[in-house]
RNA sequence: GGUGGGGUUCCCGAGUGGUCAAAGGGAACAGACUGUAAAUCUGUCGGCGUAGCCUUCGGAGGUUCAAAUCCUCCCCCCACCA
């Protein structure tokens, strides 16, 4: 138990985890609460009630979402208490924030699955043990249909339609279900359910955090503060980085997979993945910005640097150093990776391949390279086709499988053929 | 419930009896150039061992030598009126 702590002492701990908290945060609403709210949790020892949701829409957890995990995390390291709830309830009714159209329904069976590798997933960030973990089914699922009113009634439809996004969706003449006018109810009474003293959220979460605080005080909670982090754009460049738009790195992705998605990223982007997704100290920030304002730095070097602690954060010690080589060999030296999938006589044989004329077409569609006949044929007229090094002009090519060989489709796809 | 407008290939969107596997754009993939960046240029973009055939235009039937296009019923979306 820490001994009591002298006022200026209070005031010197609120500065620091002050300015910890602030860092990289885009909003942190209302400020004089805020700091009222951390004062009282220092002086008395009591640590702040910390919350953040996790709708299991998609099975892995991916960059985009460690940018609020990791400020989670610090609040842990100052020694508040993380919620995280998994939005099970919330997930069947599908967040319509930043939407466009109306998420299509995900069965409760995905949802739980997806939920458990989240679980395995955030502990990759988060200190297991000091965590608080439950699903918001837990308090919804009780809830009769006179409970729903109560919840419904303490919000206005007004104020809902106040939302960007709904209003494009109407002017637009899309379909808005009155279900997902419940989502931001429903997200504001998890709040008063675990009686949150701080919610987290990227910036398109604004609404609903906000509209926890109406909620709390309905019920006579005291409301929490919120804090919003800035959206890390995906691998477009464009769109937020999301599972269903496929421009994600994904934290349980292989150093391989991890470092040559972020060599993929424009040179804009590096920046705010430094900030938003490594734990570089704000001096490091400032020298790679630097850094990338020099016309005579390559800002692929600056990227290389990038990729090679995000895998480090993910991976065991030395994995970065070892992706980059191994990128450096492929790619930039255009030599065979170390690694690469194989294929002997024996599974060629159980494909319905035969060995002495193995028709090109149907390898490559039987391992599964490409989709379909039509689209290996397609890669070979254009020219992406080679073995062991000699391009392939003509989609009828056969050979014979008498000696070891490397096919490569593409820039990065390779199967090595084993006698 | 009434009236009107819609549902087209991953997305947007043209197409109102054959010349339609369906314009155009975006995305994606591949090639050139590079730094697996951007930009640019080029090609591909339903399936099939492919000068031919098969499946696709909300769904099910029908008319026709021929249907995304015409008819019938059904499902869904939007607006206005109530």
């Amino acid at each position: 138990m820490p001994k009591r702590l002298s006022d200026k002492e209070i005031e010197r701990e609120v500065k620091r985890q002050w300015e910890l908290i602030s860092r990289g945060t885009v909003d942190l609403l209302p400020e004089e609460e805020w700091k009222d709210k951390l004062k009282e949790s220092i002086a008395e020892n009591k640590p702040l009630r910390v919350k953040q949701g996790f709708d299991p829409t998609a099975p892995d957890i991916h960059l985009g979402h460690t940018v609020g995990i990791r400020k989670l995390k610090q609040f842990q390291e100052l020694g508040h208490q993380i919620v995280l709830i998994i939005g099970d309830y919330t997930s069947l009714v599908g967040d319509p924030s930043g939407q466009s159209s109306t998420r299509p329904p995900l069965s409760y069976e995905e949802i739980m699955k997806n939920s458990e590798t989240y679980q395995v997933q955030f502990f990759k960030i988060l200190n297991k043990s000091k965590t608080e973990i439950v699903f918001n089914g837990d308090w919804f699922k009780k809830m009769n249909f006179v409970e729903i009113m109560q919840l419904a009634s303490k919000f206005t439809v007004a104020r809902l339609l106040e939302r960007d996004d709904f209003t494009k969706r109407l002017e637009k003449q899309t379909p808005i279900s009155i279900h997902e006018l419940f989502y931001p109810l429903m997200q504001g009474y998890d709040s008063v359910a675990i009686k949150a003293d701080v919610e987290i959220g990227a910036t398109e979460q604004k609404f609903n955090l906000l509209a926890g605080r109406t909620i709390q005080e309905a019920y006579g909670v005291k409301p929490q503060v919120i804090l919003t982090m800035p959206i890390l754009v995906g691998l477009d460049g464009q769109n937020k980085m999301s599972k269903s738009l496929n421009n994600y790195i994904g934290i349980d992705e292989s150093p391989g997979q991890i470092f040559g998605k972020v060599m993929s990223i424009a040179d804009e982007q590096i920046y705010s993945y430094f900030e938003l997704a490594t734990d570089v100290t704000l001096e490091e920030l400032k020298r790679i910005k630097q850094k990338l304002n020099k016309p005579d730095v390559n800002p692929m070097v600056i990227k290389k640097e990038l990729g090679q602690r995000l895998v480090d954060m993910y991976h065991p010690a030395g994995s970065g150093q070892s992706a980059r080589e191994e990128f450096e060999r492929v790619f930039s030296k255009k030599q065979l990776p170390q690694d690469m999938p194989e294929l002997t006589l024996e599974e060629l044989k159980r494909l319905g391949l035969k060995e002495d004329k193995v028709y090109l077409v149907h390898l490559m569609s039987k391992t599964k390279m490409v989709k379909s006949n039509n689209e290996a044929r397609k890669l070979i007229l254009a020219g992406a086709v080679t073995i062991d090094g000699e391009k392939i002009d003509s989609p009828d090519f056969e050979f014979s499988f008498d000696k070891e060989m490397v096919l490569k489709v593409g820039k990065r796809r390779y199967l090595k053929l084993l006698v």
